[in-house]
DNA sequence: GTCTATAACAGGATAGAC
DNA sequence: GTCTATCCTGTTATAGAC
C-alpha cells in the first residue's frame, strides 16, 4: 500500500501524491458515474486524471478496489445529507421543503449520481450495509429506529394535533425521495416523451422546487 | 441474416428456430437485465439459453445487436400499458388506482426491469426517441401532446368543477411514476436501512398498494 | 511517485465441420 | 441450425527503468 495512513506514524503523506491519489478519485468518480463501473475503462480513467494507467494500479490496486473507493464516495454524497435533514430538530414543513430544496439543486448539478448509486447498490445489494455502517458508525439493524426517530415523533405529534395523517416513517421517507430523485433518473425519457428542450427541464425543476413541498404536505392532510 | 421474414416470401421460419431466437432472447433478457449491457457476457447468455455462443451471432450478429433487441422488448414491457391506461377513457380516481395496482403488480414480477431501462437510456439517450416512435409510429413531437390529451382535458375539468387544483398533466405523471417506480429501483436500500426481512417489503407494497392511491389524490385536492 | 513497455487474460467474433 | 475450435482485439495488471 502507498502512502496514506503509515503504520508507524500518522504524518500527512508527503507533499505530491495526495493531489495525484485525489484527481485519479475525481476522474474515476466521473468516468464510472457516466459509463457505469463495468463500462468504464482504467484508460480512460488514466486520460480524464491526466496521468498514466500504471499509476491507478500503484494507488488503488485494481479496477474493483477502485470503483469501491468511488462507490463510497459517491453514496456519501448522496446520502447523508439528506440523512441528517430527515432527522434533524426542524419542524416537519421546514424539514420537507428543506430536503426538496437540497435535493433538487445537488441532483441539478450532479444527475448521474443517483442512477449510479442506485444501480450499483442493485448489483452488489451488500454493499448496502457495508454503506450504512460507514454512515453512522453502528450496526445495520440500529441505524434507521435512531435516525428517524424524531421524524416518527414529529409525525405523530402532527396526528395528534389534527394536522396530519398518519402515515409511517418509512412511506413519508421513500415518497418524498421518489418525488425528489424519480425525475432526474427519468429525465431523458421525460424529455423525448414531453417533446421539452434543455430549457423546459430547467423551468420544469425551476417549478418544482415550489409545487413539490405543496404537493407532498397536501397528500398528508387529515 | 437468418431466417426471419426473407426478402423472397413471407412464408414463416421452418419448425425449430423460432423457439431458439425466442430463448436466445428470453435468456439475454435475463442476463442484461441482471447485470446491466456492459456487465453481461455473451457466454453467460448462451448458457442461460442452453445454446452455445455461435449460436447467439448466428441469429443477432453481434452483442449490441442482442442488446438493441433486448432493450426495445424490455422497453416496450414497461411503458406501452402505462401510457395506454394515462390516456384511457377511465375517470381519474379511476385512472390512477389502475396505473398504481398495474405498476406495482408488474414491478413485483420483474423488480429490474425499470432499473435497467432507465440505465440504459441513461447511456443511450437518442433510444428514448426511437422508443417512442416505435411505442406510437409516429413523430416524437407529435405523441405526447395527444396521448395526454385526454388527461389534460379531466384534470381541466376536475380544476372547473372544484374538485382538484390545477397541476400541469407532466408533473401529474412524472408524480405518479415517481411514486410507483422508485421504491422498487431503490429497494436494496431501502431494505438495508429500514432493517426489513423481505416479508416486510411484500407489506409494505402490499399497503401501498391501497395507501399510494389516497396519497396522490389527496395532494390534488384544491 | 511516475513513467514505458509488455505480459496475461477475457471476451466478442468468425471459420468450418456436421 | 447447431456445434467445436480458434482468432484477435481490447483491457486489466505487472515489471522494471528513471
Amino acid at each position: 500500500m502507498p502512502t496514506k495512513k503509515g503504520g508507524s506514524g500518522q504524518v500527512e503523506p508527503q507533499s505530491k501524491d495526495v493531489d495525484t491519489e485525489q484527481r485519479i478519485l475525481d476522474a474515476a468518480h466521473e468516468v464510472f458515474l457516466r459509463n457505469g463501473t463495468a463500462g468504464a475503462r482504467m484508460q480512460d480513467i488514466a486520460r480524464e486524471a491526466g496521468v498514466n494507467q500504471a499509476l491507478l494500479h500503484y494507488y488503488f490496486r485494481s479496477k474493483e478496489r477502485l470503483a469501491e473507493a468511488v462507490f463510497r464516495r459517491a453514496a456519501l454524497q448522496l446520502l447523508p445529507p439528506m440523512v441528517a435533514l430527515l432527522g434533524s430538530e426542524l419542524p416537519l414543513e421546514r424539514k420537507v421543503e428543506e430536503v426538496i430544496r437540497h435535493e433538487l439543486e445537488q441532483l441539478s448539478r450532479t444527475p448521474y449520481l443517483p442512477g449510479y448509486v442506485l444501480s450499483e447498490l442493485s448489483h452488489h445489494p451488500e454493499r448496502a450495509g457495508q454503506l450504512v455502517e460507514t454512515m453512522t458508525g453502528m450496526r445495520a439493524a440500529g441505524i434507521a429506529p435512531r435516525v428517524f426517530e424524531k421524524l416518527g415523533q414529529q409525525i405523530d405529534e402532527g396526528v395528534r394535533a389534527g394536522t396530519l395523517r398518519p402515515i409511517a416513517p418509512e412511506d413519508f421517507v421513500l415518497n418524498l425521495v421518489s418525488l425528489c430523485i424519480f425525475p432526474f433518473a427519468a429525465r431523458p425519457m421525460a424529455m423525448t416523451l414531453f417533446a421539452w428542450s434543455p430549457d423546459q427541464w430547467t423551468a420544469f425543476i425551476e417549478r418544482r422546487r415550489v409545487e413539490l413541498p405543496r404537493f407532498f404536505l397536501e397528500a398528508l392532510r387529515p
